[in-house]
DNA sequence: TCGCATAAA
DNA sequence: TACTTTTATGCGA
DNA sequence: ACCCACACC
DNA sequence: TACTGGTGTGGGT
């Protein structure tokens, strides 16, 4: 039912091949049922619930002319969409595969085969690929990981070694692309259009050769397509890094890059390879762990290769956009496009633009590291407190340890905003405006404190 | 179903009033399932079912006539007991109320109001009253406990108080019996007619008024028989203990008792008086907590009271006695004796001598101390152990407590006994008789080894 | 005598 | 993950 | 501007 | 008893 896609696993995550899926969901189900946590997951199941109903009604009193002329709209927006299509670019995308975990598998040697959690008994951050075999997952409580899992060692994060196992990475991805942007620890896109364009013969000579490149079927078309492997250069010496001999030299330079990261860090990473990030992202779990997928830059291989991409591997759509596209008969990108009229119709521009783009596969290709973070902040978890100096407390240390950090990393900011859970899961957030960009300690505490007694 | 019969509380302990009990055996099926101690009690209650089934077919091809027959013996059985009925002496079983509990409200006064569990996170000895409203019972795991009752208090146990509280109780008790019989702890039997019949008037008239007495119906009959409340003598002076008189007397001093051992202690006792060990034993707990039962020195008081028993009140039938009863419709005492024969016939004459007589009322009333101990020994539980050396690591040690225990007390063994739980709760038990009795720890420690190694 | 099941606090 | 510890009795092989 | 829901690692 | 912490986006008001 309902709340059962909120707190099941979701079912095309990487290695669910092998997990008894069945089994897991009951075990998670019963040992959530009668928590609060559980009644907070019902009530927002019974939310969205309530917005597909409201989606359902609306759609059912949509007249056929207005269905046409969304139909009409939707797709003259999809020609303007193929306007801006770019397959220019090589753009990759890097994950590390069960990255924590993985560095914990590294610095212990006793724990390997062993399959581990990281984290503590309330919440683990993630899992090795030993552990996912039982179902155990990011964001799963320690204790129904150790119901599914007897066995499971539950491992202290230690984020100073992830930090410097992310930063060795970082060291190999930047021989490739300078400028690439990192997005967490573990994951970061590339565009090595540049780097490939400048790769003498001799470099190409040094890539690993392609046989040895986990992705087998697109790479047999690159190679069926090009009899001489490894030669990708046209007659006048500069590459066409469009066409599958172009690709084919991409997934040489990745998996040599891959090698490069495994050789520094003894850690595996995974890569897609697309024309632009999302592509390249959805690329990067094809063949998770230590595996590589290139796409080749080609409208028809790329509408192929997502017509029936589960809509929840779009990144963006997460559990509750998948139901409700599922309420619609929806649930992956072929039937996007078919349903693209009564998307336009049911949903805000924005999120009608963005189903579009993903279902056709047209997306941003810009991998420049982003401008400025928008904001700084903590928030820790902790049992019931009824005590107003109790919360006063926890407010102010919370205060302090993010003004210590945009003092550390020179920031101001201009707004407060405090955020409350209650026992049963509710959260509240109050806010105010500063008259003036701050990093000052006193002044974020009386407004974070003023805050709190707004809210008694 | 059957294995329900074992995981959930037994619904007539004292205080089940007002717990709700669907709601509580929910929480620990689902707590308990799947897990090994779960498929445990799923085999032991097959092996229940199994001699259900057994005992029903033997039952189904009982003739007539062997009926017949078996309901003469059994008459003729029950006259026989008949015979050694003895109302004559007064026989009480006090019994503290949620006793490590009460010692830990006493001497935690923060505690009190609040629900508390004694024991850890794995196991409970008892808890509170407060706590037995959500459900939570002697022998329940602490997280199950925890989740029938979130504000529940774990409080690990203090033996050494206890003992001491438990010293004080029998202090006052000697001065009633001195050759109190004491069953535990918290428990124990005592014989008052010799002390009632010492009572001088003088003594009798500082007894607490039968009006402050907690046993309504009962005092009721003695003081409606008797318009002079507080007379139990007869004109000759001598008490005649069996008549309702003497046992509103019986309830007076048995108060008195209370109330002293409640002085000395600040803990409250339970008690109930009858004219035999068993029938004293149920009465004190069917005014618990902080009261007490006179049952009539009158046979036919006896069987009325013991009519509507539920079985699982008698001493000696638990869970699985219960179990098989029922199967055979058997709930309560009467129907106990209603089907005689049939219990002749499918039980051992030791088991039917056992159900005639509780169903009668007839047991014995020595509340002597009994001799010796039979037995003497230490287990623990620990986490899953492969290796023979931890095994035999922890072996010895227990065998070295066992024959300091043995040191201390002065005893002397025959017989070895090794007990071996594995993970799926499964008890394996060897023994070897020793060539001389010893409570030498080598003898012991080798015998003891020579066990395990036979089991690998 | 041994091993197991049942019962109790 | 987390279902005790100590003592006793009865039954069947 | 504020508050909430959703998403990702 | 044990369901995170850090950051960003979009929508509704
Ligand atoms: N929900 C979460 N809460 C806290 N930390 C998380 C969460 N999800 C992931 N992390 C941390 C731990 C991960 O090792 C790290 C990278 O995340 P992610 O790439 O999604 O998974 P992963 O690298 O552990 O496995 P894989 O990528 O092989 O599926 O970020
Ligand atoms: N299953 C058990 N395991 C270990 N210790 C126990 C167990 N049951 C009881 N005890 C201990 C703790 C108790 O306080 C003490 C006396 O037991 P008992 O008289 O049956 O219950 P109680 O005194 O706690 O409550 P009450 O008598 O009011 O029902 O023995
Ligand atoms: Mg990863
Ligand atoms: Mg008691």
């Amino acid at each position: 039912d309902a709340v059962l896609s909120r707190i099941s696993l979701c079912p095309h995550k990487a290695g669910m091949d092998s997990v008894n899926k069945n089994k897991t969901d009951e075990v998670i189900r019963s040992m959530s049922e009668g928590s609060r946590f559980y009644d907070n997951e019902r009530r927002k199941a019974a939310q969205t619930a309530q917005r597909v109903q409201v989606m359902k009604s609306r759609a059912a009193v949509l007249s056929t002319g207005a269905l046409q002329q969304a139909e009409a709209m939707a797709s003259a927006f999809e020609r303007q969409l193929e306007t801006e299509r770019d397959l220019s670019r090589v753009i990759v995308h890097c994950d590390a595969d069960a990255f924590y975990a993985a560095v914990e598998l590294r610095d212990q040697p006793h724990l390997r085969g062993k399959p581990i959690g990281i984290g503590g008994i309330g919440m683990l951050s993630t899992a090795s690929y030993e552990a996912r075999k039982f179902g155990v997952r990011s964001a799963m409580p320690g204790y129904i990981a150790l119901r599914l899992c007897p066995e499971l060692i539950l491992v202290k994060p230690r984020f100073h070694a992830y930090e410097a196992a992310s930063r060795q990475l970082q060291a190999v991805m930047a021989q490739y692309d300078p400028n690439f942007r990192s997005v967490s620890l573990d994951e970061a896109y590339l565009d090595i259009t540049d780097y490939m364009a400048r790769l003498t013969p001799g470099d190409v000579a040094q890539l690993p050769p392609l046989t040895t490149v986990a992705d087998p079927p697109l790479v047999q078309e690159a190679n069926s397509a090009d009899s001489k492997p490894g030669m990708a250069t046209d007659s006048a010496g500069a590459r066409n890094l469009t066409t599958l001999e172009g690709r084919a030299l991409a997934a040489r330079v990745v998996h040599q890059m891959r090698t490069r990261m495994h050789e520094t860090t003894q850690l595996t990473v995974s890569a897609g390879i697309a024309c632009n990030r999302m592509l390249a992202k959805i690329g990067s779990d094809q063949n998770k762990p230590d595996g590589q997928f290139c796409l080749p830059a080609d409208r028809a291989a790329i509408l192929a290769f997502l017509a029936n991409m589960p809509t929840r591997k779009i990144p963006g759509i997460g559990k509750v956009t998948e139901q409700i596209l599922r309420e619609l008969d929806i649930t992956n990108c072929q039937a996007l496009l078919q349903q693209r009229a009564l998307l336009k119709l049911l949903f805000t521009p924005i999120s009608f633009d963005f189903f579009m783009r993903s279902a056709l596969g047209i997306a941003s290709n810009n991998t420049r590291k982003r401008s400025e973070r928008k904001s700084i902040g903590h928030e820790t978890t902790f049992r019931e407190l009824n005590q107003v100096p109790d919360l006063e407390d926890k407010c102010l240390h919370l205060c302090h340890k993010t003004a210590l950090d945009m003092e550390r990393k020179a920031l101001l900011g201009r707004s407060v905003c405090l955020k409350l859970k209650t026992v049963d899961f509710k959260v509240k957030q109050r806010s105010v405006l500063l008259p003036a960009h701050t990093a000052d300690e006193p002044v974020i505490k009386r407004a974070a404190l003023g805050l709190l007694h707004r809210e008694l």
